[in-house]
RNA sequence: GGUUCCGUCGUCUAGUGGUCUAGGACGUCUGGUUCUCAUCCAGAAAAUCGCGGGUUCGACUCCCGCCGGAAUCACCA
């Protein structure tokens, strides 16, 4: 296969949701494919967006799902600078040739105009064209003076990746503007110019610029440049509605659900298969075998729906995955800012524990923080709890009070204290008291933990170790 | 309005003329695993394949029309 040369451009605006990864992640997924490369490049070309920070951000988030550049910020590579910003001598270079040629000119029409002309034809219900409008003697170019391309009224065929075979008459070729006001160029000129210089094989985008395609051939065509192929990536949709998912949408960002505890893989698992399929059952995926998996033609090419349910119960998948294949250890690494305060002052190895009886039960990290509690602190002794439960409310207080005592003794009276031989003296009691195991596993439980759920009982009473089942037990007994 | 794309269970999807009385997954519901919650396992409900015409012995699959949805038409990317 040949070498594909890849490539993310992001705007710093600072923020990055869902939709902004996945675009990242197809083009990362070919470059590993074929054995070439991804280029980070960073359009910072509109100074109102620009936000402090956002180039950190998008470094820093890349980095967490495991989606490395091969050149670009902070690696470098033969095509610096990778700032569009700091590439306007290039820009200039390139449109100067457009210039010389006749295929652009400076265009001195004033805003204001331009906004007359198009309220013409919007009132019209005619297409708005700047080619009808254009300047008869443009002027010699200075700066403070947009260029303009020169377009041609002329139809176009190409081939998208996804989308298949592609036509468009010429009413849409315009004279795009190349060079803003401002003196940066627009995204429409400075992504030909930086994809030629770098030498981008696969062009991937959004579908929203499929529709400026004819537009982009043509600079293509007036710069002698061969066609990338061309690949556009269906918007991801909001959860409600039919538009494209966006932060009005109450869209997370990426930031978030890492805070939140989503792991790497899961987000990478689940952004790619939204929208894509290898076509087989499989639903879990790593990213080896994605990039093993993957191809361009089977991107759906339809937009697929966002749903956050989905990406939790996979997250669920792949922190039970992690524990299996490599251990407690290695999933208590992925924890360690998800703790409840208090789990401080404890041993690390006391949380590994805690964390291998809990873990099935985790849909995020960050539900660490609610479901541990009483394995740190001792939990505020309530007796209604114990009075109300539904398989204690028939058994008399004195009765309760006595199963307490008997199962205190009993386990103190334990030789070991380990998931074993816990669960023969609850066995034990069981049949000494003849109660059934909703009675006293639920009377213990609660007792003990004051949660509304935890793990099995002689689990939770092992890794809570015998003093503090015993005081807990204790104040329990003495407060009934 | 012009241009372009899209249309299979609630959602993500499999499906390239017969094996589809449409398969999988999430979600929902039911049952099982000595208490709870979850995991796991088993099972259920859930799609007149947007609608209407063709072509064909036969169409979710091919063709046409319609309807519906989306994207875009910036000195934003």
């Amino acid at each position: 296969m040949k070498k594909a040369i890849t490539r993310f451009a992001p705007s710093p605006t600072g923020y990055i949701h869902i939709g902004n990864l996945r675009s990242a992640i197809y083009p990362y997924l070919t470059a590993q494919q074929t054995g070439g490369k991804m280029i980070l490049r960073i359009e910072d070309t509109d100074r109102e967006r620009y936000v402090e920070g956002a180039t950190e951000l998008i470094e820093d988030t890349l980095k967490w799902v495991g989606l490395d550049w091969d050149e670009g910020p902070l690696v470098g590579g033969p095509s610096e600078p990778y700032f569009q910003s700091e590439r306007r001598d290039i820009y200039m270079k390139w449109v100067q040739k457009l210039l010389d040629s006749g295929r652009a000119y400076a265009d001195p029409t004033p805003p204001e105009k331009i906004d007359e002309y198009r309220r013409e034809c919007n009132a019209a219900k005619k297409p708005f064209l700047y080619r009808n409008y254009r300047p008869e003697n443009p002027p010699k170019w200075e700066p403070g003076m947009p260029i303009r391309f020169k377009s041609e009224p002329k139809s176009y065929d190409w081939h998208d990746e996804v989308m298949g075979d592609m036509h468009t008459g010429p009413e849409v070729c315009d004279d795009i503007i190349l060079i803003k006001r401002d003196g940066y160029p627009t995204y429409n000129f400075a992504h030909i110019v930086d994809d030629a210089e770098m030498g981008i094989t696969h062009v991937m985008r959004g579908v929203e610029y499929l529709p400026s395609t004819p537009n982009y051939l043509a600079l293509y065509e007036a710069f002698g440049l061969d066609r990338p192929l061309l690949v556009s990536l269906p918007h991801i949709l909001a959860p409600s509605g039919n538009k494209k998912l966006g932060k009005r949408d109450g869209a997370k960002s990426v930031t978030e659900y890492r805070s939140d505890g989503v792991l790497p893989e899961a987000m990478l698992n689940y952004l790619a298969c939204l929208g894509w399929n290898d076509g087989t059952e499989k639903e879990i995926y790593t990213k080896d075998e994605l990039i093993k998996a993957f191809s361009l033609d089977r991107i759906q090419n339809s937009g697929a729906r966002y749903d956050e349910t989905k990406l939790l119960w996979m997250n669920g998948q792949w922190i039970r995955r992690i524990f299996d294949e490599q251990g407690a250890r290695a999933l208590y690494d992925r924890t360690v800012n998800f703790w409840p305060e208090e789990a401080a002052s404890y041993p690390e190895d006391y949380r590994v524990k805690v964390l291998s009886i809990i873990y099935d039960r985790l849909k995020t990290m960050s539900d660490l923080r609610t479901m541990t509690t009483y394995f740190f602190t001792d939990p505020e002794i309530n007796v209604d709890t114990i009075i109300n439960n539904k398989f204690l409310k028939k058994i008399s207080e004195s009765e309760i009070e006595d199963l307490l005592k008997k199962t205190i003794s009993e386990l103190t009276n334990l030789k070991e204290w380990n998931e074993e031989s816990i669960q023969d003296a609850l066995n034990k009691l069981l049949s000494d008291t003849n109660r059934k195991p909703a009675e006293l596993f639920s009377l213990i439980r609660i007792a003990v933990s004051f949660a509304p759920f935890s793990p099995a009982l002689n689990l939770t009473l092992d890794v809570l170790g015998r003093e503090t089942t015993l005081a807990r037990l204790n104040a329990v007994a003495r407060a009934i």
